[in-house]
RNA sequence: UGGGAGAUCGUCUAACGGUAGGACAGCAGACUCUGACUCUGCUUAUCGGGGUUCGAAUCCCUGUCUCCCAGCCA
C-alpha cells in the first residue's frame, strides 16, 4: 500500500446521478427478484494492470453492491495460463483495494471451479450437447462459415457419447498434443450469432498456471468458464461491457441447460479517454517497447500510472460517478479528469512555493547576510492545516515565467520599472537585468520596500501581481517531472502504438529549487506548487535527493490570454 | 449483402407523452497576497424524412451514420 501523505478514504456510496442500470436493479428489487439480493462482481483477468477504464467498471459494480446493501466479488478470470501472472493478480489487488474497496472474504478465482467446470462439460457430454472435435484451429476458422453464409458442420459433431466421454476424458489425461483436439458445444452452425457456431469449450493447453501449476493440460475458455462463475457465486448483476453483449445468449445457452442459477448481465460502454489509450494490448507495447518506464510510469493511464502521477482514490472514484453509465461509446474528455483531480487537491493539499525554471533576483538594498523567516499559510482552504516559516535573504528564484523584460499588455508580473509582491515577503521593483552573451537574463536587479513586510503595504498601494520565490541559498534543488498527455492529439489511430506516442509527453526539470520547509518529505505527498500546480512526490525521492510529479497544472488564465495573442 | 447495439449542447449525461436540465469545456464579469479557489452571467443540442397526438427527444414507419462480432484471447 502506498505511503500516501492524505488520509484516503474508504468508498462509499458516491451519490452520482442515476444510470440505467441502477434503474433495472432497483426494478428488480422492488420486484423480489433474487430475494431483493443484490451481488455483483469485478472480474479481471490478470494479464496487465488495471487502469482507468477498470475503474469505472470497479466503482460500478462495488458502488451498486455497497449502495444497494449487497456484496460485491473481485474474481480473477484466470482461464488462460499462457497470459497470466502472479505478479499481476497481486497489483490487481493492490490497485482495487487503494481505489477504496472491499471484497471481504469474497476473492475468488475461475481457477477454483475447473473440476466442477469440467463435470458440467461431461454433463453437456452426456446430453449429446457437447463433442470432442479433431479439427485443426485452421480448419475450424474455415468451416465456421461468415457473416452471410452458415458454417458448415464438424465431421466428428456426431460422434457418440460414449466416444466424447472417453476422447474428452483422455484429452484430460494428456494423451494428445496441444492444440489437436477440443470440446465444442453442439448448438448451430447456421446461427447469425457466430458466437453460437459450435464454440470452443475446451482446448488442449500445455501451460502452468499461476495457480494450478501442472495440475491440467486442459484448460475451459472463457466463454464457457464466465456465466457459470457468476452462477456458482450467485451473481444476481452481471454487469459487462458492450462487447459481451452477443456472448448473452451462449451464457445463457450454458446455464440454462446446467439448469443452474442464471445471472442477469447487463452490458455498459466501457470508457475511452481522449490522447490515451486503454487498451492492455497497447499499453504492454508501451512498456515492453520502452517509451515509458513501466506500468506505474507516471503518464500511464494505469492506476498503478495515475497515482504515482498523483491522482487520489477519491478523485477517481469522483470521477467514474461523474461520467454516467449508459451504452453509448463517447469519449470522455481528460479535462473532466483534471477536473476532479484539482477539486479534490485544491482542498487537501498543502501550498509550498517551488520554482520550476529558475532565475535568480538580487535585492539590492536588502542587508547582505540577513536572513527573515516568514510566515506563510498552509492551505488557505484549511485553516486547520496551519501556518509556516519561511527563509527570505538578498538573493531569491523566481520563474522565468514571472520577469518579462519587454511585457506584453495583460501581462501584470515582474518587468523593468515595474512593481510586484513576493507572496508572504516584500514588494520589490525591477531596477535592472543581467544577461549573457547570448542576450538571456541571467540576473535581475530589484529594490524592496521594508515597510511592506509580509506583503502588505502600509500606505495601502496595490500591485497588480503576487509571485512565489525561494530564498537561493535556502533552497533545495530538486527534480520536476512535468507531464502531458501521453499520445499525440491528432494523430490517427494505428495499431502501432509508436506512431501515437507524444515524445513531450515528459520533460525533465532537474535544477528546480523548492523551499527548505520540504526537507525529509517522503514519497506519495501531495503538494500545491503556489501558482503553478499540483505536484506528488515520486517514489524515486530518497533523503538525498527529491523527485516530484506534476499531476495538473492549475487552472492558468494568464497562459490562455498569452496563447490567443501568438 | 448476416447478427447484435447505439445516435440529445464542443464532450459526457438527464428528461420514461407535458417548460430539453446538469457537469466539464468555452466566453464575459466580480473577488483575490496563488491570473488559483470561489461567485455571477452567457453561448451552444434532440441524426434526416414522414406519421400518431391538443402536445413527441420519448410512440409508429422509413432512411442515414457509428460501434461490436468470423481466437483453440478475455
Amino acid at each position: 500500500m502506498p505511503n500516501d501523505g492524505l488520509n484516503e478514504t474508504a468508498a462509499t456510496p458516491e451519490n452520482g446521478p442515476s444510470n440505467f442500470i441502477r434503474e433495472i436493479i432497483i426494478q428488480d428489487i422492488q420486484n423480489g427478484k433474487n430475494g431483493g439480493r443484490v451481488h455483483t462482481r469485478f472480474p479481471p483477468e490478470p494479464n496487465g494492470y488495471l487502469h482507468i477504464g477498470h475503474a469505472k467498471s470497479i466503482c460500478l459494480n462495488f458502488g451498486l453492491a455497497n449502495e444497494f446493501g449487497g456484496k460485491c466479488n473481485l474474481r480473477f478470470d484466470d482461464t488462460n495460463p499462457s497470459k497470466e501472472e502472479t505478479e499481476y493478480v497481486e497489483n490487481i489487488i493492490n490497485d482495487v483495494r487503494w481505489l477504496g474497496f472491499d471484497w471481504e472474504d469474497r476473492l475468488f478465482y475461475a481457477s477454483d471451479y475447473f473440476e466442477q467446470l469440467y463435470q458440467w462439460a461431461i454433463q453437456l457430454i452426456k446430453q449429446g450437447q457437447a463433442y470432442v472435435c479433431d479439427l485443426t484451429a485452421e480448419q475450424v476458422r474455415e468451416t465456421r462459415g461468415t457473416t452471410t453464409e452458415p458454417g458448415k458442420e464438424s465431421p466428428y459433431r456426431n460422434r457418440s457419447v460414449e466416444e466424447n466421454l472417453d476422447l474428452f476424458q483422455r484429452m484430460r489425461a494428456g494423451e494428445f498434443p496441444d492444440g489437436a483436439r477440443t470440446l465444442r458445444s453442439k448448438i448451430d452452425m447456421a446461427s447469425p450469432n457466430f458466437n453460437m457456431r459450435d464454440p470452443v469449450m475446451y482446448r488442449i493447453l500445455r501451460a502452468e498456471h499461476h495457480r494450478t501449476g501442472n495440475d491440467w493440460l486442459i484448460y475451459p475458455m472463457y466463454d464457457f468458464t464466465h456465466g457459470e462463475c457468476d452462477s456458482i457465486e450467485g451473481i444476481t448483476h452481471s454487469i459487462c461491457t458492450l462487447e459481451f453483449e452477443d456472448h448473452r445468449p451462449l451464457y445463457d445457452w450454458y446455464v440454462e441447460n446446467l439448469g443452474i442459477h442464471r445471472p442477469q448481465q447487463i452490458e455498459f460502454d466501457r470508457l475511452s479517454l481522449a490522447n490515451t489509450v486503454l487498451s492492455k494490448r497497447k499499453l504492454l507495447q508501451l512498456v515492453q517497447k520502452g517509451y515509458v518506464s513501466g506500468w506505474d510510469d507516471p503518464r500511464m493511464p494505469t492506476l498503478s500510472g495515475i497515482r504515482r502521477r498523483g491522482y487520489t482514490p477519491e478523485a477517481i472514484r469522483a470521477f467514474c460517478g461523474s461520467i454516467g453509465v449508459s451504452k453509448t461509446n463517447g469519449v470522455i474528455e481528460f479535462a473532466l479528469l483534471e477536473h476532479h483531480i484539482r477539486e479534490d487537491l485544491n482542498r487537501r493539499a498543502a501550498r509550498v512555493m517551488a520554482v520550476i525554471d529558475p532565475v535568480k533576483v538580487v535585492i539590492d538594498n536588502y542587508p547582505g547576510g540577513q536572513v527573515e523567516e516568514l510566515e506563510a499559510v498552509n492551505n488557505p482552504e484549511n485553516e486547520s492545516m496551519g501556518t509556516r516559516m519561511v527563509p527570505f535573504s538578498k538573493e531569491i528564484y523566481i520563474d522565468r515565467d514571472d520577469f518579462r523584460e519587454d511585457p506584453p499588455k495583460q501581462y501584470y508580473r515582474l518587468s523593468p520599472g515595474r512593481e510586484v509582491r513576493l507572496r508572504y515577503a516584500y514588494f520589490v521593483t525591477c531596477t535592472s537585468v543581467v544577461k549573457d552573451e547570448n542576450g538571456e537574463v541571467i540576473e535581475i536587479h530589484c529594490t524592496y520596500d521594508p515597510a511592506s513586510r509580509g506583503g502588505n503595504s502600509p500606505d495601502g498601494r496595490k500591485v497588480k501581481s503576487t509571485i512565489h520565490w525561494v530564498s537561493a541559498q535556502h533552497a533545495l534543488t530538486f527534480e520536476a517531472r512535468l507531464y502531458d498527455s501521453l499520445l499525440l492529439a491528432d494523430a490517427p489511430q494505428s495499431d502501432d502504438i509508436g506512431s501515437q506516442f507524444n515524445p513531450n509527453s515528459l520533460i525533465v526539470k532537474s535544477n528546480a529549487k523548492i523551499e527548505p520547509s520540504v526537507k525529509g518529505v517522503k514519497p506519495n505527498t501531495h503538494f500545491q506548487f503556489e501558482r503553478v500546480g499540483y505536484f506528488n512526490v515520486d517514489l524515486d525521492t530518497t533523503d538525498e535527493r527529491i523527485v516530484c510529479n506534476r499531476t495538473v497544472q492549475l487552472r492558468d488564465t494568464w497562459a490562455k490570454i498569452d496563447k490567443k495573442a501568438r
